[in-house]
DNA sequence: TATTGTTATACTCTATAACTATA
DNA sequence: TATAGTTATAGAGTATAACAATA
């Protein structure tokens, strides 16, 4: 009974949409302000962060097509936002091997500097931002969106 | 000494960040697709689908400082977003009472058929894109992810 | 022929500030 | 003076497709 009451509720969609709704909604209210200060701050987009985030992690850099993956902004974009951090600095472009289609972007060491400040005043407004929620209440949400997630990428990567 | 413990790990950061980072990246998945589909069936982006949103819930329709809020779209940008609708038919702009100044933007009937569409099918993809999560987790996520929101959006409006 | 990345284009969103009309 | 909304502007993101160079 109980299971079948279950069934028919997740069958409707009203719990998906509840929780598409809200996540929507609060990534929005934080991004806004994330965004306002990191342009306050730095000058800086989110996806610029983003993308330098990404090519924190690899010291070797990463070609623009895997760049392109990671940040989720496609082929053809990821060239002017590569282009606009080059042109301050942050950021190079080689062609490292024989195959000379590939590009490879990473961070110079002024880019490595610049990030690592701006990671650090992130996690602090982060830090801010979410103080008056408990421990456990984010420790319960890491895990769940991240089950979301791959969720859904597994669903979407399929219908490719 | 668990307590101890708790705190001291709440304190440093990492946990809010970790949450914050899976909420965009979950979000920008599944706004991707969404934004994709909206706009490949009904020719929409997710803001002008936001703002119909609000409007539906209000026969009456709402004030534009007051859409603009409920939306999170600046009073300047919402003229823009209410004028594209208006073009295509959806929405009207109309001065209610005698105060001149305000401005209350509604749906028109055109505009409640075409949202009660888009609505529809929205659900469906949002249940069919979300088909392979539990509906425990949803139900979890949907009050916690409510919980973060209160909270942040108590912490911001105390620091205007 | 397929792949990697670039270029071109058009549109929307976003933020900010100055401005108009009304109260 | 304060409020409601508009106008103006500049910049960035986004999607799409056509393109060049290389494999």
């Amino acid at each position: 009974m109980a299971a079948e009451l279950e069934t028919e509720v997740h069958t409707d969609g009203k719990q998906e949409l509840r929780v598409w709704l809200r996540l929507l909604s609060t990534t929005k209210l934080i991004s806004q302000e994330i965004r306002r200060r990191l342009r306050a701050e730095f000058g800086a987009t989110l996806p610029q962060f983003d993308l330098l985030a990404q090519l924190d992690r690899e010291p070797e850099g990463l070609r623009l097509g895997e760049l392109s993956k990671r940040t989720m902004v496609t082929n053809g974009n990821i060239t002017g936002l590569v282009e606009r951090l080059e042109a301050d600095g942050l950021v190079i472009r080689e062609t490292p091997g024989d195959d000379r289609r590939v590009t490879v972007a990473r961070l110079t060491e002024q880019g490595k500097r610049a990030f690592a400040k701006m990671a650090a005043v992130h996690e602090s407004w982060v830090h801010e931002i979410m103080a008056d929620v408990d421990l456990q209440t984010l420790t319960i949400l890491s895990r769940d969106i991240d089950r979301l997630h791959r969720s859904v990428e597994n669903h979407l990567s399929e219908g490719e």
